[in-house]
RNA sequence: GGCCCUAUCGUCUAAUGGUUAGGACAUCGGCUUUUCAAGCCGGUAACCGGGGUUCGACUCCCCGUAGGGUCACCA
């Protein structure tokens, strides 16, 4: 069955239907015929499938466009099927002046409010076997599948005719899609070899799970499914194809981190799995870190300054140097603003408020011994010239005096005093960012603090 | 329920008849300029069950079991 197509140029589609936003699953499908295509110099459609027009709607289209593009898939051409409908129409009264389908009479259309007439497809009831690329041969008895429904009028074509016309008329020589589409096969080829077309080889890759192991859906998981849901949770775009390309797929090495051109060169049909995987937001932010890495600081910089500046008077002078900081909190730049709200970063630019017993290490018995390290390490700290505040100058004028009176008695009063938090940066660090000035200031309010 | 697909650590996976069953995420310990975060080091953890085939099965075959998909005038 399998046709000659072999030195043909690779031709594949990418054939959402625009009801609903675009969904994880479908990503991956596009990813997948989207490296299958450019790794071998083929083409690659897009092919909005309209043709329900009640469940269609453009702002959905728009959403599948929006995230084609910010994951970087062109593609080669585009087409609509609500703008075909002439060349169904066409292979419709084929088919029926040929004697291969028919316009049927239904009955008891009042009261469902279907329609009286609908073109169904005559099954020659016989045995179908395909051989798909990732599973191998399968084989189906058309038999139960009745004459099915192609078309509600000769004006109205349904999804089986207007795929397999498309999928003719397009050239389309390999068909790759979710395993969900493995029983509408059967009904394709049988159009296929009504309509004299040739069997596209078949690539029938798994389903997305969710923990339940059941299909990731829109009605279970909300906006979740949808990718541009981690869009707006700042997820970078090569992060999202490099996560999802490792979701039934594995490149045979121990690499993990691709780039979407790397992806391109390792990607191989032969080493997607067969069996659903679990979808897994731990991971992907894993991912997404590990991108963030290679991105340029000054970059990062830039990112994190436009989110920033929206809540603090700052600028990029400042937010570079407290890029390093964040980024080693953060797995994608959504979680900046959770950050800013949980006011994690707020004491860099106003001075803390706190209660002057927090400033004790846990390991004093009394907040004297405090005093006594604050203000010994505030004179210590006066010996360094202002603009000389690095983390390097701090910790060569304090850590002797650290480690004669024990670490966390000198070093957590002094990061206390410089965030006002349980959690923070090392004091070092904080000393850096925040310049002599305002750490002598806010060693200052300490020591007035506990008086 | 019919038809179809699938089955290795909690999760994603490697292994193409011979391995102490490997890696990654998560998790748990430890280390670090004693809080976090990040990083580094280490640990726990898997071949669904039963039959074959074979000198030898995670790997091949069969039967179970479990999970999933699909059964529209949706796509």
């Amino acid at each position: 069955m399998k046709t000659e197509n072999k030195n043909k140029k690779i031709i594949v589609r990418f054939a959402p239907s625009p009801t609903g936003f675009l969904h994880l699953g479908s990503v991956r499908t596009a990813l997948f015929n989207y490296l299958f295509a450019r790794q071998n110099g083929g083409k690659f459609i897009l092919r909005i499938e309209d043709t329900d027009k009640e469940r269609s709607k453009k702002e959905y289209e728009e959403d599948i466009a929006r995230g084609l593009k910010w994951l970087g898939f062109s593609s080669d051409e585009f087409y609509r099927q609500s703008e075909r409908e002439d060349t169904y129409k066409k292979y419709l009264k084929k088919l029926v002046s040929d004697g291969k389908a028919y316009v049927s009479k239904e009955s008891d259309s009042a009261e469902t409010g279907k329609r009286a007439e609908v073109i169904r497809f005559k099954n020659p009831n016989k045995k179908i076997s395909f051989s798909d690329m990732i599973r191998g041969e399968i084989e189906f008895d058309t038999t139960e599948l009745k004459d099915f429904i192609i078309a509600k009028s000769i004006e109205e074509p349904l999804f089986h005719l207007a795929v397999v016309v498309d999928d003719f008329e397009m050239g389309i020589t390999h068909v790759i899609r979710g395993e969900d589409h493995i029983s509408n096969t059967p009904r394709q080829i049988l159009i296929q070899e009504a309509i004299g077309a040739p069997n596209p080889f078949y690539a029938h890759i798994p389903l997305i799970l969710d923990k339940d192991r059941a299909k990731l859906s829109k009605r279970k998981h909300g906006e979740k499914v949808s990718l541009s849901y981690y869009i707006k949770k700042g997820y970078l775009p090569a992060a999202m194809a490099n996560y999802l390309s490792l979701l039934g797929w594995n490149p045979g090495t121990a690499q993990e981190i691709f780039t979407l051109d790397e992806l391109i060169e390792a990607f191989s049909m032969e080493k997607i799995q067969k069996g659903g995987a679990i979808f897994s937001e731990e991971k992907m932010k894993w991912v997404n870190k590990e991108h963030l890495k290679l991105i340029p600081p000054d970059d990062i910089a830039g990112e994190i300054y436009k989110i920033m500046k929206n809540f603090y008077d700052t600028d990029m002078e400042c937010v570079k140097k407290l890029s390093p900081i964040i980024l080693d909190r953060i797995s994608s730049f959504g979680d900046i603003a959770d950050l800013i709200e949980a006011r994690e970063l707020e004491y860099f630019f106003k001075k803390p408020d706190y209660e002057a017993n927090s400033l004790k290490w846990k390991g004093d018995s009394d907040i004297e011994t405090t005093k006594t390290n604050l203000k010994y390490a505030l004179s210590l700290l006066g010996d360094i010239p202002e603009g000389q505040f690095t983390v390097d100058n701090t910790k060569k004028a304090l850590f002797g005096y650290a480690e004669q009176k024990g670490k966390g008695s000198v070093l957590w009063p002094l990061r206390f005093a410089l965030s006002g938090r349980d959690k923070s940066p090392d004091p070092f660090t904080l000393m850096n960012i925040l310049g002599k000035k305002e750490t002598v200031e806010r060693i200052k309010i300490a020591l007035q603090k506990i008086q």
